[in-house]
DNA sequence: CTTTGTGCAAATTCTTTGCACCAAA
DNA sequence: TTTGGTGCAAAGAATTTGCACAAAG
């Protein structure tokens, strides 16, 4: 992915691009961990030195807001970002803290159900439990 | 209920009842609006005066652990306890913050994958959008 | 110019920890 | 007495805010 293309990218999103947003974003399109804001800024900040924590944090708001991202509240500590916005889960590690995608779940089951009390416009499924790494397979 | 039943309900998850225990329980039980730590220890504080918020956060770490309730993750500010462990689904409204319950979907949603990489032992499904009264209904 | 974006430092909020005291078995 | 429960104060961690400066149009 060229910075053209992210630039391309983040103007479907009427994003205005910048040199911070252009590698938040690169950097989420690159490591689909779905990576905390910390990870997220100590892995640029080599990079980029004069980038600050605040401007993560600021990206990451208008990119949820722009809804070219997704937050995750699956765990409790931080909040997590994902750039896929497709229709999967994530499975929470309680061990280790990872986050991993499950994709290939019945698409049924990310329908958004109506109710004349409330506009429901998203859905987040999470599972949890223990990964085989923490198990010790 | 009776500050008895309540006793018999916590020794059936193992949980030793004393008066704070008690107090949290049967507030949840009374109350199920999915509350904070904070709307816990703010409504249970008048009553119980020498009570402190780090009880309030070990009882709940308790009860949580024990699997007599249920933690939310669905807001992003705050941990919200929920004492239905039956299978539902939850709906925050972003604007008031409030959480609701969603009984009644196919519970076929709530069944846990098999996955060859975790042990997956809890799902939580989780919806957001507007609730009427914030839409101004 | 005027608006928007960035970054520092401070403040705020939520949660955890260390430790002393209290209560029950 | 020994163990477990409670509560205060302090510490820690994540996030937000206020403000000044820089960049872009």
């Amino acid at each position: 992915m060229t910075t053209v293309q992210t630039h391309r990218y983040l103007q479907q999103y009427s994003i205005k691009p910048s040199m911070q947003r252009t590698a938040v974003m690169e950097y989420l399109m690159q490591n689909k961990i779905h990576p905390t804001i910390d990870e997220i800024f100590t892995a640029l900040s080599p990079i980029m030195p004069t980038l600050s924590k605040t401007t993560v944090y600021n990206t990451l708001d208008l990119f949820v807001e722009k809804g070219a991202v997704q937050v995750l509240t699956i765990d409790e500590k931080n909040a997590r970002y994902d750039v896929d916005i497709s229709k999967h889960a994530h499975f929470f590690c309680k061990s280790c803290g990872k986050v991993h995608d499950i994709f290939n779940l019945n698409s049924e089951i990310f329908s958004l159900p109506n109710s004349p009390l409330f506009t429901i416009n998203s859905v987040e499924i999470s599972y949890s439990g223990i990964c085989n790494t923490c198990k010790g397979n």
